[in-house]
DNA sequence: CATATTTGTCTTGAATTCAAGGTTTATTTG
DNA sequence: CAAATAAACCTTGAATTCAAGACAAATATG
């Protein structure tokens, strides 16, 4: 209460630790703590951008996995889902959502007949294209509060760690 | 392809939107994905020893937030969901089932009638305390791929990121 | 070739969350 | 004090996700 006061939400609950089980040792908490804060302020901030193209962030990432594939911006359903890291059912449904809205379209497979490929539609493209122009640099703008030498340590830390989380994550 | 090949999974997504938008600086956007790969994977890894305990994320996050306030462990609803940063409707179910788990009980406020207060039961208290101790133990060998000194700058790096987001975010 | 296995996709049901709005009790105002 | 407003909590309905499994087509095996 009379301290210093330079602290973030977590902070808080650190202190809130310490006092009640001074045993443990809360450090690891705290680095947990503002990585997850920080991944959840971000979204908002990025969720805020893609709304101004008229899509949330699911819809993004589909289209932009479509995207940055390259020409012909065509991918089939199991390539999508392993890409983005959810579930079959899941990508049924998104699927089902941008084929509505024009910005997806389904063409059947040559080589399979169990498989319709998903292809960027001509309004998806030009969409997508435009929205992540505007996505870049707002992820640019929300790292403002640390100077360019400061990202690049973050940058370097966060590397580190996902390769080691990725590392050992090999049975999954 | 013929470089060497340090890359964690985002690396990949980075080369192929430079291919493919080489007028875009994709280096904020290489420190947002890290970030949030290393959440996702931190979560699954937490989420292993918090069923240990019998319980899942959510399930912790409120029994840790009774334990944290010191005795009597007892909040009112409206002050955790808002510690939480969960909606009531959302606390109004989380409490029910841990109420049925018999971990939590609700005693009536003596200020206001219009409150039932919550509190952690003599189950609860033993069963969070023993959570938290191994949850820390966690997420000290999850940092352990990082020195002492870059688990130290990689917190501070979040930290003041952590600080301009919030400071940003008066509005909300 | 016939059967068995694998692969690719979709369906179903449950869990979790939020936004919006409802009800009850407390507090403020005239 | 009565009426209006605010606060605390809960209910409802919709959105999103996953796990499990159903189904059809492709591939491998004897």
């Amino acid at each position: 209460m009379t301290q210093a006061n330079n602290e973030d939400a977590v902070e808080h609950i650190l202190e809130q630790w310490h006092k009640e089980r001074p045993d443990l040792d809360v450090f690891a908490m705290g680095v947990l703590g503002r990585m997850k804060r920080c991944t959840l302020l971000l979204e908002k901030r990025l969720d805020a951008v893609f709304a101004d193209f008229g899509m949330n962030a699911w819809e993004f990432d589909v289209m932009a996995t479509l995207r940055r594939c390259g020409a012909p911006y065509c991918l089939s359903p199991t390539a999508l889902f392993s890409s983005l890291m959810i579930t079959s059912g899941t990508l049924t449904h998104r699927l089902r959502v941008l084929e509505e809205k024009g910005w997806i379209v389904r063409v059947d497979s040559p080589q399979d007949a169990r498989s319709t490929l998903v292809r960027l539609s001509d309004d998806g493209f030009r969409r997508i294209d435009a929205a992540v122009t505007a996505h870049v640099a707002n992820e640019q703008s929300l790292l403002q509060g640390l100077s360019a030498y400061k990202q690049q340590g973050l940058n370097q830390r966060l590397a580190e760690l996902l390769a080691s989380l990725e590392g050992e994550n090999r049975k999954d």
